[in-house]
DNA sequence: CGGTTGTTTCGGCCGCACCCGAAGCGTTGG
DNA sequence: CCAACGCTTCGGGTGCGGCCGAAACAACCG
């Protein structure tokens, strides 16, 4: 039969532990090395070096030369989407990690997702928006209302969509630990820059996980609450 | 680091060549034994029966014995949803298929996914009723309005969700052949049991393809249109 | 220019897991 | 009740793919 697209060769990449284990590390929105990856995925070097090289071919990551270092990085958002997505299946199927510690938690509250927030602090954001009527959920793309580029851009959010790229400004993307929608696209991404530009978060050294000046807090809780 | 759920364990088991036409094959929503599911991948029984049970014991299958049957269906919708977003990057990203060929082409105008219409045409009853204010998407969920119940009910769909479930009504399914939203959930459901009850469309065999009928066309372009 | 560091390519080892043949259960039907 | 059928479990073969050591490339640095 073997009907509609190819499912097997993408999920058989993601099967992969040490691959897996980069394509996580690279949820961070950063760009990263060979070598780092090859530390993150517990791997040496040549061996994350073909791990890469399978993943950029099949169009997950995008390489990126530089000085005598090689960056790597999610390819972009639709690859970081289907991620979420089956992290949110594992989360939900997965037997539960055995000790889920602090750091689960910490995940849970404010992480980054690609380029934007995730998590209960952006799903705070998320709904805010959309219930001030700031942000208008059309039947497929959404709209930032004039009201609700006033009140960002007076936040020092920058809502101008950069004209070059295709990309939707406002995107929903599902998060898989509040299993709920929170903002994507171009807009998701300028919230996120322009939190931590302002000192209201600052992002954890090796991780996914944001946290949250007290400043931020009180902007986040004065903003962006009921 | 390993932060966040473990992607690796289901990645890996869609990720088997037998294990993801099974899984395909299951999306049409209909119960399949597993000696259909073994010819389907190409795999004597005895080998289906193993992927079978890596894929239960994992949550993406269930099992249900009937006589000397056994019977295996996706487990619920949000798996389904998951696989549509790999079909999605697999579209995306995958090489084009050899030839697309006209089944290729059929699947994009109408098919299952799981238990609700996908495709173009779903994408069209989603698109109407959004537009005409049947279907109210708020910030997370959608709603259906008391006209849209009365516009549905007209057309013979049951709008009465079963209280039993704790499923969504509404719910927005990626489409990955249209890359819009389509009408998913309990509604969703009700949509194509009515479609196919009526007559408006008719179910391939041995394929998640939806063929509409004059009939059923006539109702579409009448009811869905504008 | 050697030396150092970061990355990739090549070859070969090794283990996992996919696969099937044979045999064991449970169900149906004559 | 025995035969047929469907499915599962068990055991062994085998091939693919991940892994590393060694070596080649490339870029900065003295």
């Amino acid at each position: 039969m073997r009907e509609g697209p190819d499912i097997t060769r993408i999920a058989a990449l993601i099967g992969d532990p040490a691959r897996a284990a980069i394509l996580q590390a690279l949820m961070s929105g950063k760009a990263l090395t060979a070598g780092e990856l090859a530390i993150e995925a517990g791997v040496t070097p040549q061996t994350a070096s073909g791990h890469l090289r399978m993943l950029s071919e099949a169009g997950l990551t995008a390489p990126r030369a530089q000085g005598r270092h090689r960056y790597y990085a999610i390819r972009d958002a639709e690859v970081a989407e289907t991620l979420e997505a089956l992290s949110g299946l594992a989360a939900a199927k997965g037997h539960l990690r055995t000790r889920t510690g602090p750091r689960d938690a910490e995940l849970r509250a404010a992480r980054v997702c690609y380029d934007h927030l995730a998590g209960a602090r952006a799903v705070q954001i998320y709904d805010h928006l959309a219930r001030s009527g700031y942000l208008l959920v059309d039947s497929d793309a959404m709209t930032l209302s004039v009201d609700g580029a006033a009140f960002l851009t007076d936040l020092g959010v920058d809502t101008a969509r950069p004209p070059t790229s295709r990309r939707p400004l406002c995107r929903a993307c599902l998060d898989w630990s509040e299993r709920r929608s929170h903002l994507g696209g171009a807009l998701g991404a300028a919230i996120l820059t322009r939190f931590l530009e302002a000192g209201w978060a600052r992002r954890a050294e090796a991780s996914r996980h944001v946290r949250f000046t007290p400043a931020g807090t009180r902007v986040l809780d004065a903003a962006f609450t009921g």
